[in-house]
DNA sequence: AATTATAGTTGACTTTGACAACTAATATCG
DNA sequence: CGATATTAGTTGTCAAAGTCAACTATAATT
């Protein structure tokens, strides 16, 4: 057992009490007291699901089979479900009436004030961060990756994230030192400091709110851009996220009038020059340098567009 | 509202949901059904906070007084817990008994093993980021952290993550452009590139992985030395982060033999003058400026040490 | 001294939830 | 094909969980 899960152990324990603790808070009574708290959750999987069998809600919920039966009878009665006939006969597929239809909004609307509510003070930054907090939670403790991984347009804050991660990746792989990150701090500042819009463009790669990849796009003379600092997360190998800025960062090139795109790459970096030639870049030239505190041999690479 | 909010909303939701179903399978029952749920929670505050008085486990807990007072009454048969006397007799302040924090630790390790079994696929990389992301959301959310906060010199990837939360913070809350993020990014690069060890150095507060904020001291010449980018999360205001960061400088400055530290800053951060004016440092000129996108009025402070 | 408030208890009650026995329909297998 | 098993859902019964109001004993307030 690694000493790292021995400390996530208290922290997920702790983390249930308390966040059970403000839930508990922001789901007291549905409908004034019309619903139980079960009764809601039942309606809430059947109009997800709809049309659903009480078998399957019984088992999302784990639900006494029993006890889902009446909490059903009860949520027909009310005028919220119906149950349809299915080809088995046995089977009474469930699904939410119109006026069910029209009671759930009213209810979500309600939580969901609650919750805006409770959110508020959190600011733009915050929640954002719990976003994102949340959404790496989930991706690890339930194991769905709900969300798909997209390429934008750098933000705010972006560039330095940037180079952290950079800073960070580097250093723990090839053992590179702080002149790396001097470096890439250097290109960031002087890329945002003259940014040519249209001429330039950074792009990052970023699933549920965290960063995948990135790559920027520099004008390097009029008919030249330079393409710099592609990287992806250890995490993100393999989803095609590399070959998608490299993509980007060409067609870009095309289109904002270069005659050609070059960059600069160490020979170690396997799987970037592997994206580079599959994208029809070739090798220019090669020299040996000793910048980052040990021997690499780095390449130019171009593209004629 | 803003929009990051409309996300986060639907995030936490979602997040309850699959949480709270993982974690029902996670307590189904104590004790081999000698206990139940809520039986198990207030000996788990009794022991968290003992002595403790019924009436603020009924808050905490929110149950009713009636209904905690036979489960308190169950407990003490059971002989996990005794009720003692306070000053005021009317008190009866709980704790466990020397059995009941026996039988406490034996139940803790059954859901302690099945957390862990929960936990195992995740290995090293995975519980780290797990216990990380709880931390944030258990900041965001509850305000509270079980860890302390620390400082501590600098390491790769500190300065870009920090140019980062700059570049977000000063934009949401005082609209200050691009021309500040790549300023930051420009001081950060030159400070690594002629970093002077010994004349030179830079402070992360953290807590629980977090970065809480920063600060540098910057040799200007020879008898002056700068304290630059001074930076406190909102989250962490009020735990005087700020003070020791420039506590740190000043002692620093001190000890590196430099005559006098100075720093630059504008009138609209407030908190952070009063700080540097706590620590003894004045005010020696004042200067409008339009660097970041609107005017600003920024002021030069001075220390003797 | 009278009034009000607090800590906790008890009785009466409702709701929640679990379990097993049940009906009715379908599936399976010799 | 018919006996048997299985499945979807319902109903009866009961215990546990939870609520509410009335209650005692003590302390605080006016």
């Amino acid at each position: 057992m690694t000493v790292a899960i021995q400390e996530a152990v208290p922290a997920i324990r702790a983390f249930n009490r308390q966040f059970s603790q403000l839930m508990g808070l922001l789901e007291p009574r549905y409908m004034g007291g019309e619903l139980s708290l079960i009764e809601a959750r039942v309606a809430y999987e059947i109009r997800e699901r709809q049309p659903v069998l009480a078998r399957d809600i019984a088992k999302v919920l784990n639900l006494d089979p029993g006890y889902l039966s009446r909490t059903v009878a009860k949520l027909e009665k009310h005028g919220w479900i119906e149950r349809g006939r299915g080809e088995d006969a046995r089977e009474r597929p469930l699904s939410l009436t119109l006026n069910g239809e029209q009671r759930y909004q009213d209810l979500d609307a309600v939580t969901l004030a609650e919750t805006k509510k409770l959110l508020a003070p959190l600011g733009e930054d915050g929640a954002n961060r719990l976003t994102n907090a949340l959404s790496e939670a989930s991706d690890l403790l339930f194991g769905n990756n709900q969300f798909e991984w997209f390429l934008r347009e750098f933000r705010p804050g972006d560039l330095g994230h940037f180079c952290a991660r950079q800073a960070i990746l580097y250093r723990e792989h090839w053992g590179w030192g702080d002149k790396l990150e001097a470096l890439m701090m250097e290109i960031c500042a002087t890329y945002l400091r003259h940014f040519k819009p249209g001429k330039e463009q950074c792009w990052i790669a970023e699933r549920g709110g965290r960063m995948l990849g990135s790559v920027f796009v520099a004008s390097e003379d009029h008919e030249t851009a330079r393409l710099r600092m592609l990287y992806v997360e250890p995490e993100a190998r393999g989803l095609g996220v590399g070959s998608a800025l490299v993509r980007q960062c060409t067609e870009f090139a095309r289109d904002a009038g270069y005659k050609r795109i070059v960059l600069w790459t160490h020979r170690v970096l396997g799987s970037a020059r592997k994206i580079y030639a599959a994208e029809g870049y070739k090798v220019t030239s090669t020299e040996v340098q000793t910048e980052f505190g040990k021997e690499e041999i780095s390449e130019h690479w171009l593209l004629e567009l």
